[in-house]
DNA sequence: GCGACGACGGTTTTT
DNA sequence: CCGTCGTCGC
């Protein structure tokens, strides 16, 4: 048996199911019929479906809620999963929100993959494992792949390394073992993936390792054969929540079956409408079976929306009807009015940008499109308090604080004091988002921003502790604690670069091998043998000899692991490597390390943050000031913004042409759930565009519009698309006179001192500090910069990297950039070289 | 062992 | 067009 201990579990409850039972239940109040009967229906499987903007997470915390609330359940026998650690945050919050202080918090509360870990741990041996394994990233993943391959000898050109690791996901997706590949799968990987991928889990086995996969596979695989654990869950567990299930992949789909078999008290909500990642295993499959997996199954439909407008709704609705093999779904609200969708088709992509700019500054002013709105859907005082928190106005406050500041200037706004809050009549940034197909679109809209100095945010974006420096110095850092990880050794013995080449590291490899010893000891025996010499030797020497120094001050009480990492980085030549590096991306990579080391105060200890952040890959930076948020359609689900732009919408890139080709038309269908999520993201104004040409690879090429697009319900459709440029209105291919009628506005717009955005900007500088007493702090900046800088300068930018000051007018700078070339760009945005953000 | 150069390919992405 | 990867020459 293993060191399962259910007494353990039952001690985090901090109230009796007795001492809750007896509870009020306001918050069965707050809920419509569909969402009460969610709530209410707590024995015994039930699909929930919840449309877009229809109180998913509500009814779903409200849920768990009322389990805890009614006695029915204790905080440790809920197991709820979600996809991301911020839904799963998010829930806590809620959770603990509603229940006030009752509450310890709930233990399996979670991530599908940070619950198996917690379950893995305890089990590790019934698949050979040690409780401490270590979790490998895609990064360790392939690299250790890599040298598979290249030990069967096998032509990498031909056959990738990176092409075996994504038919092993999917593999482990299906929660296929190697053994159980099915024998159609025989010829993947010119014949030889099966092997590979068996080689490939004992080296796992071996360092004691296991890929993200293989978090849900070995579990999978340890209910399906101890029948006493998986007895013992079913016990613990008696009730089970799952968000997101349109995304589950087989196994997460096999694991919660396994778990829900006995008592069958599953719930799980999801929308079939917006399952977009299948190309990542996940089965809409899953959802669209739910009943025959469960008979007897409770369906709710959830269509009430409280997001969008009707016309948004019905925008939405349209194009997802295209769609077969659908649960069937109609969206509804009881809001009135609001703004068309709008369409809009340009000459090019830059045209796209700059238009798209200059609509955000009309919403910001309340202009054109975005006067009034005379969408008349109420908002409580509740819901004002939270859209101004997400604003960001006094998001660094405490979080009490808040709620009360907010709270006020909710009232201030609605003389009756509750309930039809007349809307603000402008947006400002944070409401405003665009989401694209790819995430190469961003750059033209990035390069529009800085060029008019409009704030922006990517979201979703190389994440942090994925970028190289991070997991350089977390190498060091797995290294320092435990000395026999192997795949560390490798990826930092030669970085920063201590002549120990390929030749060397074979040589590690090899005295590593015959001695049955780790590398770094192996490392260490060679040395002793005089294997190796000249730079090499002395520099090896000098890491090994710091390794064992640091990894004597692990737990020093005079030593924090704050100062131990600063050493660790500084002593092994790392922090130096950045420093002497004179690419634009070093000082960036510096501020990174900075930032991770900083982000250690949060922990006890060095092994503490290792664990936690091989689950917990986030990106929480840049949440500061308010910005337009730009991001991909995948990365907005789950997003709700007031003003949403929708670009690219051409064929081949939105449907895109590879997922058309890779899946036919159930490429097509995915594609079109994209449209739907995008399209329902928007709360007030939503507005799709669209060019006739656009650079593609470096390559001009003419573009037809999307057929999404002609799946528009026209009645809820405002083409703002001048006559004359695609050769009429809405319904016109994207093939017009490119020069239409306003040749002289285009020649004008060309030039951004003339252009419309260009003099709103100026416009709205010079009353910024009346209206907006919190930017004058960047306003003395701003005064600063212009002052500040000459022509002939050198310059750092975040994006462009060095430069010299080519032109000065207003605070509006010329730079010709060493990498990026010249670009027009706002002083704000640019610092000396030499005091470079560091 | 390492930097320079050319070939190649190129959605979406969480854990 | 741009970044990655692998080969080649020093």
């Amino acid at each position: 048996m293993s060191s399962f201990d259910e007494s353990e579990a039952f001690e985090t409850a901090s109230l009796s199911a007795r001492a809750m039972a007896a509870r009020p239940m306001p918050y069965l109040d707050d809920l419509n019929p569909a969402q009460r009967e969610a709530v209410e229906t707590l024995e015994g499987p039930v699909l929930m479906l919840a449309g877009a903007g229809t109180g998913k997470t509500k009814a779903l915390t409200t849920r768990m809620v009322h389990l805890l609330n009614t006695g029915t359940a204790r905080p440790n026998e809920i197991l709820a999963v979600t996809f991301t650690n911020k839904a799963a945050r998010e829930m806590k919050n809620r959770v603990g929100r509603m229940m006030g202080e009752a509450v310890e918090g709930m233990p399996w509360l979670g991530t599908f993959h940070s619950i198996c870990v917690k379950l893995l741990r305890r089990h590790a041996e019934l698949v050979e494992l040690k409780s401490n394994f270590t979790i490998l990233d895609a990064d360790d993943q392939l690299r250790l792949l890599k040298q598979l391959v290249a030990a069967a000898n096998i032509d990498d050109k031909r056959w990738p390394a990176r092409q075996l690791a994504g038919i092993i996901d999917q593999w482990k997706n299906r929660a296929w073992t190697p053994e159980n590949v099915p024998a159609s799968e025989a010829s993947a990987y010119d014949g030889k993936g099966v092997v590979l991928y068996a080689q490939y889990q004992t080296r796992l086995i071996e360092l004691n390792a296991v890929d993200f996969g293989d978090l849900l596979l070995h579990m999978v695989t340890i209910f399906q054969t101890h029948d006493d654990v998986l007895a013992q869950y079913r016990r613990w567990f008696r009730y089970i929540l799952v968000d997101e299930y349109q995304d589950t992949n087989v196994a997460q789909y096999l694991w919660l079956r396994l778990l829900a078999g006995g008592h069958k008290n599953i719930c799980c909500v999801g929308d079939d409408d917006q399952s977009i990642y299948g190309w990542r295993g996940a089965e809409v499959g899953n959802i669209l079976r739910f009943e025959k997996d469960f008979p007897g199954a409770h369906v709710v439909r959830l269509e009430q929306n409280y997001r969008s407008t009707p016309h948004i709704l019905a925008a939405a609705s349209g194009v997802i009807a295209e769609n077969k093999d659908r649960l069937g779904k109609e969206l509804w609200t009881e809001a009135r009015g609001g703004k068309k969708v709008g369409l809009m088709g340009l000459w090019d992509g830059e045209e796209e940008a700059r238009w798209v700019g200059e609509q955000i500054e009309d919403a910001q002013a309340g202009l054109g499109r975005f006067k009034y709105r005379e969408n008349p859907r109420s908002i409580t005082i509740e819901q004002e308090a939270e859209r101004l928190a997400k604003g960001g106005v006094v998001s660094k406050n405490v979080e009490g604080d808040i709620h009360q500041v907010n709270l006020q200037r909710a009232e201030a706004l609605s003389p009756t004091g509750k309930d039809n809050l007349p809307l603000p009549k402008t947006y400002n940034l944070d409401e405003i988002a665009i989401l694209v197909r790819a995430s190469h679109q961003m750059r033209a809209f990035e390069d529009r921003f800085l060029t008019i100095g409009l704030p922006y945010r990517v979201i979703g974006g190389p994440r942090f502790y994925e970028r190289m420096e991070i997991r350089d110095a977390m190498a060091y850092f797995r290294l320092v604690v435990s000395p026999a990880d192997d795949l560390a050794f490798e990826r930092i013995v030669n970085t920063p670069k201590r002549g120990l080449g390929d030749k060397a590291q074979q040589k590690i490899q090899m005295t590593a091998r015959q001695n049955g010893v780790s590398l770094l000891e192996g490392a260490a025996i060679l040395l002793d043998e005089k294997g190796i010499g000249g730079k090499g030797a002395t520099e090896l020497a000098k890491l090994i000899d710091g390794l064992r120094r640091w990894g004597r001050l692990v737990g020093d009480q005079k030593l924090s692991h704050i100062e131990l990492a600063e050493m660790v980085l500084d002593e092994s030549g790392y922090t130096e490597m950045w420093q002497n590096d004179k690419t634009p991306e070093a000082p960036g990579r510096l501020e990174n390390l900075k930032e991770l080391v900083s982000s250690l105060e949060k922990f006890e200890n060095l092994q503490g943050f290792l664990e936690h952040v091989s689950l917990v890959m986030e990106n929480d930076a840049g949440q500061d000031g308010e910005k337009i948020s730009i991001m991909t359609l995948h990365a907005a689900k789950g997003l709700e913004f007031p003003v949403v732009f929708l670009p690219g919408w051409e064929d081949g890139l939105f449907p895109s042409q590879r997922s058309m080709d890779e899946s036919g038309q159930k490429g097509l269908e995915e594609e079109r759930r994209l449209a739907y999520v995008g399209i329902t993201r928007a709360e007030e104004i939503c507005t799709i565009s669209y060019a006739s040409d656009r650079i593609i690879y470096g390559r001009r090429q003419p573009q037809y519009k999307s057929r999404f697009i002609d799946e528009l319900p026209e009645e809820h459709i405002d083409d703002l698309t001048p006559p004359g440029i695609f050769g009429g209105g809405y319904g016109a291919v994207g093939m017009g006179d490119p020069f239409g009628s306003n040749i002289e506005d285009r020649a004008a717009e060309a030039n951004v001192y003339n252009s419309p955005g260009w003099k709103r900007l100026q416009a709205r500088a010079a009353e910024r500090p009346l209206s907006q007493p919190k930017e004058s702090r960047n306003m003395v900046i701003d005064a600063q910069a212009i002052s500040a800088h000459t022509m002939g300068e050198r310059v750092f930018h975040q994006k462009f990297g060095y430069g010299a000051i080519i032109g000065i007018e207003g605070d509006k700078l010329e730079i010709d950039f060493e990498k990026a070339g010249v670009k027009h760009v706002v002083a704000r945005f640019v610092s000396g070289a030499d005091d470079i953000p560091f």
